[in-house]
RNA sequence: GGCGCCAUGGUGUAACUGGUUAACACGUCGCCCUCUCAAGGCGAAGAGUACGGGUUCGAUCCCCGUUGGCGCUACCA
């Protein structure tokens, strides 16, 4: 079904540096990026670092990196709200001067004990308005001797807010349940309520794409927006991403740090598009393949083309490891040995490896490899065989397949006849090693499975004849001459 | 507790404005292929749409209630 056309939307992604970059925070931002994207809009990123207490600079870095991993750029930023302060000083001015904000000077301790008094006598802990109150003229006068005073605002004491969500529709709230909430605290730093507020209208945010744990928050900015006489944006409040115990998804659930699938060997795309479909699908339309079934691997630009705001869905979704993995064996099989090279070169960097074939070759093998790598951390890995000389015995390979003491004297003739071999081919070296089995009136397997182990030190590999032409001859003989050394674990 | 939101197989989703044997993907299981393991091919199990009432000739879809989950309820964001 097609959309309007939007021309130039603005979003933005406001990350509060109290943490790293989580999934949640990450699809949050890929939501914004491809709506930005999709439309030729601006994505701005804003740093929400209000919270001094528990706001750091190492949490902003890892924010970017995470982001810079993912792949996902912004047009505008990174802007930070505490360097915006006298923007917000200037809003709360101006609700101030609209009779829609006032003085408190109520202290926390007198509100927390007026809270808890609340509570215990079953009513509703809500702000009792006391200040709200006040004779501005007696106001003025206190703040001028010096009283600290909190900005409040004023919520209509009557009537209901409610406001079209993209995601959810219309969502009404009675204005009776909302309090009045601080703008400003008494040392002048603004709240989230304020400074979120102050900057999506200064900005001229047209789209506020977020999760929905703001949903409720929503009305108290609604009413900030109606007294600033300030032009509604769009809100779409996104689901939230739960662990697979259906609660919120936390450390407890192991990586919830962006970062940390980087480290598990996850493509970053993969992730990306992984992330893209857990809440929000392209409809069946777009995604049929031409066998009708519905594709969930759209690769480079095709989730920017597809992506819209009306296919996220309202329910939260849990995160699923097992899918992850598919997508990420999918993009790891889909992209080139090209495309491939640059994310295995950063696994060998990141273990220190040092591959030791020629440059050609490597390539060659990871085409030989990549349909069968569950992860990029597989090529600094299991795979170390192909690359290098320095790899180690699976020491269960090993006492499967080279217990017998005659094995490794039978790859040496292997290897023996293999260096005399005019040619080295699969078809080549398959004749040459079945030509010796039959000789000895040995099966096939015993010698297969031996140089298999001799070759990669594992027992799982791709086809024996296509990994001696990804080592070479020269690799295939060494190992294979080399078989009688290889250490029989005793058990 | 109050308010808000949500509810389709184990998981992610589909099912045009009510009419389908409730579809697809991941996962699971089986078979084939085979030098191992993946991949690939083929096939299967798995939900009658949270539950209970309506409305309707007919509800996954509309209405009400219940239950459950999640969120908000701070001078956090």
């Amino acid at each position: 079904m097609p959309e309007t056309p939007l021309t130039s939307p603005r979003v933005r992604f406001a990350p509060s540096p109290t943490g790293y970059l989580h999934v949640g925070g990450a699809r949050t931002a890929l939501f914004n990026w491809l709506f930005a994207r999709h439309w030729g809009g601006t994505l701005i990123l804003r740093i929400e670092d209000t919270d001094f207490e528990r706001s750091s600079e190492a949490m902003v870095a890892g924010i970017l990196e995470g982001m810079q991993w993912l792949g996902m750029d912004w047009d505008e930023g990174p802007f930070f709200q505490s360097q915006r302060l006298p923007l917000y000083r200037a809003t709360a001015d101006k609700l101030l001067a609209a009779g829609a904000a006032y003085p408190c000077f109520c202290t926390k301790e007198e509100l927390e004990a007026r809270r808890a008094e609340a509570t215990a006598a079953g009513r509703p802990p809500m702000y009792d308005r006391r200040c709200r109150a006040l004779a501005p003229a007696a106001a003025a006068a206190r703040q001028a001797a010096g009283e600290a005073a909190a900005i409040r605002f004023a919520v209509p004491e009557g009537g209901a807010t409610s406001f079209d969500d993209a995601v959810f529709g219309t969502v009404s709230f009675n204005n009776a349940e909302l309090e009045d909430f601080v703008l400003l605290r008494s040392d002048g730093i603004p709240t989230y309520h304020l400074s979120v507020v102050a900057d999506d209208v200064d900005m001229r945010l047209t789209h506020i794409i977020r999760g929905a744990d703001h949903l409720s928050n929503t009305p108290k900015q609604v009413l900030q927006y109606q007294a600033l006489g300030a032009p509604l944006p769009v809100f779409a409040h996104v689901p939230l991403i739960l662990g697979p115990d259906k609660t919120r998804l936390s450390k407890r659930h192991g990586a919830t740090s962006v970062i940390s699938y980087k480290d598990l060997g996850i493509v970053p795309e993969a992730f990306r598009n992984f992330l893209a479909l857990l809440g929000w699908t392209p409809g069946t339309d777009a995604a049929a393949g031409a066998d009708g079934k519905t594709r969930e691997v759209f690769l480079s630009d095709e989730l920017i083309r597809l992506f819209s705001l009306a296919g996220i869905s309202k329910s939260n979704s849990v995160f699923d490891n097992d899918k992850l993995a598919w997508f990420n064996t999918e993009y790891i099989r889909a992209y080139s040995p090209e495309q491939l090279l640059p994310l295995v070169q950063a696994e060998w960097a990141a273990a220190g490896f040092l591959p030791t074939l020629a440059p050609d070759s490597i390539l060659a093998t990871i085409a030989l490899l990549q349909t069968r790598a569950r992860s990029l951390k597989d090529f600094a890995g299991v795979f170390r065989a192909y690359f290098s000389d320095a790899f180690e015995f699976e020491p269960a390979a090993v006492a499967k397949f080279l217990k017998d003491p005659a094995t490794p004297l039978l790859l040496v003739a292997l290897g023996e006849r293999l260096q005399a071999e005019p040619a080295f081919t699969e078809a080549s070296t398959e004749a040459t090693l079945r030509a010796l089995a039959e000789e000895r009136g040995i099966k096939a397997g015993i010698l297969i499975n031996g140089a298999r182990v001799a070759l990669t030190g594992q027992g799982v590999a791709p086809s024996l004849f296509a990994v001696m032409v990804a080592l070479g001859r020269e690799r295939t003989v060494d190992r294979l001459l080399a078989a009688p050394s290889i250490p029989v674990a005793m058990s």
